[in-house]
DNA sequence: AACCTGGATGAACAGTGTTCACCATACACG
DNA sequence: CGTGTATGGTGAACACTGTTCATCCAGGTT
């Protein structure tokens, strides 16, 4: 390894600090802290472990980011990055709040237990508001009542964030029964394999105590994570409804 | 200290093991972990703060309890108990629904954190079943089609789980800022303040860009939070009943 | 060439979950 | 009455965690 030929001059100034010694900054961070999240979990999740992740001392890391919370915050922020908006279409409000919903989730599962930290990020940041807005905006164009609209922003994303959190822990309960490595975000596979199991756990039961559950064992789990999402989105959104046709908006 | 009458034969087994050691039990942690809880929140529960509330070594803490998530998992057991379910009433499905959402959400607030803890608990223990199994009888009471009661459950689950671990998080926010000791779980005073801040904030904001959430600022957050909780769960009931209303029961 | 300065370093601190060799106490038995 | 045994608590240790701080080194400026 001695055997170094001399650096070209225009390649001198590079070679000095080492191989290729990029700059820390805030982006390199959060990108390293999404490699780690996807590869350990939440869990796992460790200031040391990003910093190996990037070849530096952990104390390094302190120079751009004030705690691990921060970090966290910032993972977060970054979730609402390039999310596009659709300009809201007063005709198509059910359709652009399940599109809105669906993209929602979507952007969760992009990284491993994401929902944990949605979950305890602060919903009202610079990057979030527009999401709000655009929310309030829909509502108010499907005709609901303004106090309503309000809260139904709220409501719908409690909705998505809470739906992702169960599916992270059903993943990683799941995760550490097979100690398959992950590769990608739990193979359809294991959801499967989940169903299964509570389908004939459920059937099982004794039917004396849980009558219901035994005989809707079959139809209760048959459904993929995608439809039940859907299923949940459409009920908050026919609720909603409900109230619009009671107040109608007054033709003016 | 050393006058010591010579203790009466029925206590002398009592009396041997020094100061009234009781003995350490499953559910004496499980109780000290609960008042630690209260105390210093889910973040800084630790087992060596339960092992010293209970004036004992940690290590002995593991002869009852194999690991702190078993702990969280019998603290989120512990919520089940005594939790009476009314007989189902078919005529009634709707109020009962609100019912069972509301003390749900009361149990969820007699702990501090205890949503956070909830969130990640098996949902289908044997504690939890009965109450999935009442669910599950009072929408097909509703008339309800067997494929949504078997959603219905869960969705209802989760909506519960996942406002109280948002207003969990905004709690502990909130107290990072006053300093202030925690007697009780966060004064309603807190949460005004929060609201009243919130709303400026809001109101506060480019009406260019964001005229709906200026707009709304002051109808959007007068509601308290037990408002906004009964109204999600009865949009949710009523995007349920719709579904009801399409599918009629047949009346046999 | 000397200086300054910004950023990375590594060691340290206090705290975490968990394990394990040890030991004391309370009971059963001879 | 004395001795053995076993249950269950102890304290120290391990491998971690988040965070801080004195140190130090490279880069650019004077």
């Amino acid at each position: 390894m001695s055997d170094e030929l001399p650096a070209l001059p225009w390649e001198r100034t590079r070679r000095r600090t080492g191989p290729a010694r990029i700059p820390l900054t805030r982006d390199r961070i959060i990108e390293a802290a999404y490699t780690v999240l996807d590869r350990v979990g939440y869990e796992k999740l460790s200031m040391r472990q990003v910093a190996a992740e990037l070849g530096v001392a952990v104390s390094a890391l302190y120079a751009h980011v004030s705690s691990k919370d921060e970090l966290l915050e910032l993972m977060y922020l970054r979730m609402f990055r390039d999310w596009e908006l659709p300009p809201p279409d007063p005709d198509n409000w059910r359709e652009q709040i399940r599109q809105y919903a669906r993209t929602g989730r979507t952007r969760l599962h992009e990284h491993r237990d994401m929902a944990r930290i949605a979950m305890t990020g602060f919903p009202f940041s610079a990057e979030a508001l527009p999401h709000l807005e655009q929310l309030l905006a829909l509502f108010r164009a499907g005709g609901l009542p303004d106090h309503l609209a309000g809260a139904a922003g709220d409501m719908i994303s409690t909705f998505i964030n809470g739906f992702a959190f169960e599916e992270s822990v059903w993943e990683d309960r799941q995760e550490e029964v097979d100690e398959s490595p992950r590769d990608q975000p739990v193979s359809e596979r294991s959801w499967a394999e989940i169903r299964e199991t509570l389908e004939r756990y459920f059937r099982e039961l004794p039917p004396d105590r849980f009558p219901n559950l035994v005989e809707l064992s079959d139809v209760m789990l048959q459904r993929t994570n995608d439809e039940r999402f859907d299923l949940g989105i459409e009920i908050i959104i026919r609720g909603l409804a409900s109230y619009a046709a009671e107040h109608p908006r007054p033709a003016e």
